[in-house]
DNA sequence: GTTGTATGCAAGTGGTTACTTGCTTATTAT
DNA sequence: ATAATAAGCAAGTAACCACTTGCATACAAC
């Protein structure tokens, strides 16, 4: 009952945090949720701040958010499949990553591991429209960096924000589908590059 | 000496919530902080929350964050001054900004009075870009809220998450006239619209 | 000069917090 | 079977928290 006693806190503990930040999140309430004893928090992880930091890394953003083609073949649907995919991801931890942000102030580790994740999504985002300009679909001078960047932005203010103001966010179910868009179209995207792609070998 | 002491402590509330957030900030802090006894809060306030509630009223986002012509003339430099001005509001208040929004999980009137000029700032870009859009900048069918509010989220997120993740966003001195200029890009800009409005009449 | 109001000060209340100690009880390994 | 390990339980510690009470003091209006 080793492993799973330290699993099922970390769980507990994750799932408080998202809730109630640190300070919010009390040894006793996490022992209570796991079903465990308070004193077993202490005898495993020794205090409160080195069980949360693990409960983070454990819990926080996971590294596969979407899946991008390695070959990019129509990118208006693809790009909206992965931003669809990306902002689910990120309002099922918004709480957290909420509360990450916050606790920075008196702990600069805590949104670094919970946003672990986020070096595979910017280097997803960013390799696939590297890809898509090498196979024309935008000039050579095409910013990919800046726009996917701004389109995770679009997708993190979004998924942070919208309950508070959901008047100044695009309707919710088309929202992803938008933001890839204007992507696309702020890189003068050329739909027909995939035609010219195909017809050339 | 009944204003100056209430703004006193105001001012030293919305200060140390930007740093401590609400469980954070103790009314003993805020007393010292104010040079005020601490039973004064009470005696002014009636409980921590309505002080702090009130402290986030005072000192949230202004009502006017940036300056947009009337009548658009040159948006590619427009855009990007609102955009470096907005930018660096939001970076003011990045940490009371953070601190509202992961609170809200307990109290949900936190980032709506901390946020009282974000409507604001909305409607700036919002009836800028229709202008734009009207004086023919853009085409009809351009989705300028959409993309008003990717330039808003753009510098939203630059503003919260640069510090933990620099290497994410572009350069940070010209990152605001970045946002600006792709947001144009995305809506078809056509910077000869300007030349063509000033023949017109 | 008196009265009312705002503030300071000292002390305390009841509650919560992270963390500890001493001891008992299961499970597991040998 | 026995010894080691992991966990539970009850109780407690010292600190901190929001908030209260009772009383002294300063200043203003009249």
């Amino acid at each position: 009952m080793a492993q799973p006693t330290r699993e099922h806190i970390l769980a507990a503990a994750a799932l408080l945090y998202a809730d109630h930040g640190f300070r919010g999140t009390t040894t006793r309430a996490i022992a209570e949720a796991a079903g465990v004893n308070e004193v077993t928090l202490f005898r495993i992880f020794g205090s409160k701040e080195t069980l949360i930091v693990e409960a983070m890394r454990a819990h926080g953003v996971p590294v596969r958010v979407g899946t991008l083609p390695d070959v990019p073949v129509d990118p208006t649907h693809e790009l909206a499949a992965w931003a669809t995919q990306t902002r689910e991801v990120l309002v099922s931890m918004r709480s957290m990553i909420r509360q990450a942000m916050s606790d920075a102030e008196q702990n600069p580790e805590m949104p670094k591991c919970v946003a672990r994740g986020a070096d595979a999504t910017f280097e997803a985002i960013h390799g696939y429209l590297d890809r898509a300009r090498a196979s024309g679909f935008f000039p050579e001078a095409a910013e990919t960096h800046a726009a996917g960047g701004m389109l995770v932005s679009a997708l993190f203010h979004d998924a942070m924000s919208r309950e508070f103001m959901p008047q100044f966010f695009p309707p919710d179910a088309t929202a992803p589908a938008t933001y890839a868009r204007l992507c696309l179209q702020s890189l003068n995207y050329d739909a027909t590059a995939r035609v010219n792609q195909r017809q050339a070998p």
